[in-house]
DNA sequence: TGAATATATAAGCAAATAACTATATGGTGA
DNA sequence: TCACCATATAGTTATTTGCTTATATATTCA
């Protein structure tokens, strides 16, 4: 690049990369995250796998949203999460994914909570 | 494992990964391993790298130790750290490392560096 | 032993983080 | 339009983090 215009932030691909681990650094984020590589997920069926409150899952996907790590698709009332195979390092999510267990538990209670039907998906 | 003894916890798998991506989470720390991947450094050498103070290195270098992910060995004087292959989160460690550009930058530093005439490395 | 060097630890502080409650926004359907 | 639902945002707070300076510890060497 010969110059940076404005505001604009230089990055080393190290502070990248270390950003990109940083938002897998916290547990609630990184089960987001493993649930969403099997399926795609509204607001209301990951609140099912937490003990935390909507706003706390909000923020959380709202960070995963601005990383460009997840998408969302506005589905009538509720907004489906998914994973962005467009981020760059989408493939290292894979790899770290792939080293975790299946997300079975977690996956068996959004299947079975009511939250399933309410969304339309049972 | 049956039951837990004493004050031991309960880590999902999830937590541990976490847990360690959030170490990796923090540019500084991030650097140091790219460069120990590549050799093993005593504290002056990183200290050459980074515009922050020897405490503050040797805390990350803790950090890093208690997680088990470098090792320290002492020579005369000096501490030589180094990566801990052992750890069981190596080879996604490797993996992380290998989509890191070659900290050439921060080697050249070190081995430009008065330090390393110091540390016997010269 | 005592000075010098390398590293670690302690203590304190400002910024970042993740949670909460309260409230706003946006869509659905009577 | 109005009540209801799903989700987002705002504002607050307690905790964690990463840095600093000051000091302690360990090793070497004269």
């Amino acid at each position: 690049m010969e110059h940076m215009d404005h505001a604009e932030q230089k990055h080393t691909a190290i502070e990248n990369v270390s950003a990109f681990l940083k938002l897998l650094g916290d547990p609630t984020r990184m089960t987001i995250v493993a649930i969403l590589s099997r399926r795609e997920c509204c607001v209301c069926e990951l609140l099912e796998v937490f003990d935390v409150s909507q706003p706390s899952i909000s923020q959380h996907l709202r960070k995963l949203k601005d990383a460009n790590l997840v998408k969302e698709a506005r589905k009538g009332q509720w907004i489906y999460y998914s994973l962005q195979p467009a981020n760059p390092h989408y493939a290292l999510l894979q790899e770290i994914v792939g080293r975790l267990p299946e997300p079975s538990v977690q996956l068996r209670t959004i299947e079975a909570s009511q939250a399933a039907n309410r969304c339309g998906n049972g």
